[in-house]
DNA sequence: TCACTTTGTTAATGAGCGTTAACGCATTTC
DNA sequence: GAAATGCGTTAACGCTCATTAACAAAGTGA
């Protein structure tokens, strides 16, 4: 895996700290001149990388739904002949790493999907989609007796549970990242283990 | 219990209302003039009932929370001598009853809190807290092994699957309420089943 | 019948905010 | 070294929108 150690580009700086802003106060409730200053420059400035407020949101959101979506095919093919069940293991941690390390982007994902323009909005609801039916099918897999809209009604669910990460305490209440990590691992299966019935 | 009959007040068509439109698009997406529409009045004439904008969120979110905390004890002191299983169960379709039947409700829940006034946020925190602690203390006394730090997080967890429901598709595509109420039901228990080991 | 409250209406006000205009200054490029 | 380009700045524009003002009409009660 190549981490990247150069600098963060400006366009990168301002999406960070809009998606923060945006996942603190909601669209609406942030101004352009407040995600300026949060890069160190002033509102307008903003216009020079971005065409708008909607374009950076806009952004954020394919960018999230295809990095998830994008992941989540990489672990399908990475983990082929390992057994469906390997699999599962594999979506779920990388979708709680995704929500442990991105908490604003996973707020952002399901709270302001519909300020985006009906092109933008198509494509995230598509790569969402295409998400979904990609757990559905491993979980039909590794749970058999399950019917597909109970899996997809569980899948759902469980992304409701493994997204609760903004809700736990932003201090240190936590048991730690790799505890937190494997307590939310757990429940996910024992989620489903429990939809099977 | 007293079901009633009455015709639902002017406040209460207007709250009601509002939460939709307060869910579907957010606080800020939402004008007055089209709140007051949703009722048959026109904007301004929202004034001789509530304060403002603000007020209407407040009690809002306000009253979710205290109806939420009120079930929860009334729930616990019914099955006083139930033992605790009985308790859970009880929690968790009420929980379940509240999230279907006013998803609007479940969405403003936690996504517009920020909004309120000092005063607004901190009674509602309040509310919260105790509901969730009452829920800590009675998964505690049925999964033994759970520290109270890990239960915390569990039910915060279960409450984010709960919650789920705004996402389970709209339409017909359900099992239909009574499955779906089940099944939510049974992972429930099943995650916070694997949360304990 | 007459005052008063309740519940509306439309018009005006004023603030906030996204966006554009006009300009400045390094840094690169030929 | 001159021109162009990248990246800022501040000032101004224009629109949206919550709120208030001023007024009207229907009940209500003495």
């Amino acid at each position: 895996m190549a981490t990247r150690t150069d600098a963060p580009t400006r366009r990168e700086q301002i999406l960070k700290e809009a998606a923060r802003l945006f996942a603190e106060r909601g669209f609406h409730g942030v101004g352009v001149d407040e995600i300026g200053a949060a890069v160190g420059i002033s509102g307008p400035g903003l216009y020079r990388h971005f065409a708008g407020k909607d374009a950076m949101l806009a952004e954020l959101l394919v960018g999230i739904s295809g990095q998830l979506l994008t992941g989540a095919k990489r672990r399908l093919a990475e983990a082929d002949g390992g057994g469906a069940e390997a699999v599962l293991d594999s979506l779920i941690e990388g979708h709680i790493d995704f929500a442990l390390d991105d908490r604003p982007l996973i707020t952002l994902h399901d709270r302001e999907l519909d300020r985006l323009r009906d092109s933008d909005r198509k494509m995230v609801r598509q790569l969402q989609r295409q998400y979904v039916e990609l757990w559905v099918g491993v979980v039909r897999e590794v749970y058999v007796g399950l019917g597909e809209p109970v899996a997809r009604s569980a899948v759902h669910s469980v992304f409701g549970l493994l997204n609760s990460t903004p809700h736990l305490g932003r201090a240190g209440s936590l048991p730690g990242r790799g505890a937190t990590a494997e307590l939310l691992h757990r429940m996910a299966r024992g989620a489903f283990a429990a939809a099977v019935d």
